[in-house]
DNA sequence: GAATATATTTTGATATATCAAATAATTACA
DNA sequence: TGTAATTATTTGATATATCAAAATATATTC
């Protein structure tokens, strides 16, 4: 009950999903401005991609799932990575619809710099949060997440 | 300690923040859904910004700001719906910097269509989530938009 | 009251999101 | 074996995000 007290979830600026909405923009911009100052040419999405490639050996899509992009942005974003030389993109002679990712020379240096610091941005931003706490915003999350893909 | 067993926060996809992002694009895949249902012409954007318009007297930065818009991307929602005819623009006689936006009979039609899709949109990503533990999520989103806005 | 600073909005350039349709390679199967 | 269905990726069109710079209008200050 104390909970309504300053708390109403019946407008569209005060529900909780608008607030996941500042949040999510928020972490991005710091994530954004940290790794500019590292490393000037190179955005937050194709900093996780990156990361992404290098721990696994998967195709673009499932990068794709797995980083929540649409395979068509996911085509451009390589496009605009390999352009940049931080990837290396060829057909996979086994099943020649599937693209094989490689990071480059450039690409791993790249990430020796990016890692301390993606680090870095999610302590910041996780300051002062017990495991608890966050065990139960996960949770939280992932209910929502199944909700609305129910009816789907 | 429990909340270690399935759940480490050192790798990207398995941090809270990345549940975050998953969980705001299945929100707005559900609303464009919906919404599109019965308003096939407008985004979830324009859906947001439109009630917010009508629920308060603001300018064109300020209802930029309540719905985290940069003023560049407001600029473009707004031209996009003056053309479809949602909003009227004019410009403020006592500072003529500023714009006066102003719905539309065509514009008040759609909002009563849209209003109690929002509201069903809600319920739905909220199925089955206690008041107390929206609170506590409201509670740690807030937390971390901070952490992310202290160094700024 | 003219020069300067500040505020509001726009424009340009580039990156990403989303949907639909197109391509091309592979698999299924009659 | 050839045709249809499926899979992986790309392309096109349009919407939004972000930063920097420009354009106007207003406020400040000397």
């Amino acid at each position: 009950m104390i909970y309504q007290i300053n708390m109403k979830f019946n407008t569209p600026t005060s529900t909780v999903l608008y607030s996941i909405e500042e949040t999510i923009k928020a972490y991005r911009r710091l994530c954004q401005k940290n790794i500019s100052s590292v490393i000037p040419d190179i955005t937050v999405d194709q900093a996780l991609i990156l990361i992404m490639i290098s721990q696994s050996d998967k195709t673009q899509s499932e990068i794709a799932d797995l980083v929540f992009k649409d395979y068509a942005s996911m085509t451009r974003i390589i496009s605009l990575m390999t352009s940049k030389d931080y990837l290396h993109k060829t057909i996979d002679n086994a099943d020649k619809r599937k693209s094989k990712l490689t990071i480059t020379e450039k690409g791993r240096e790249v990430l020796k710099k990016l890692k301390p610091m993606i680090r870095k941005n999610r302590e910041t931003a996780l300051a002062n949060i017990s495991d608890q706490e966050l065990q139960q915003l996960f949770e939280t999350l992932q209910k929502i997440t199944q909700n609305c893909q129910l009816n789907k």
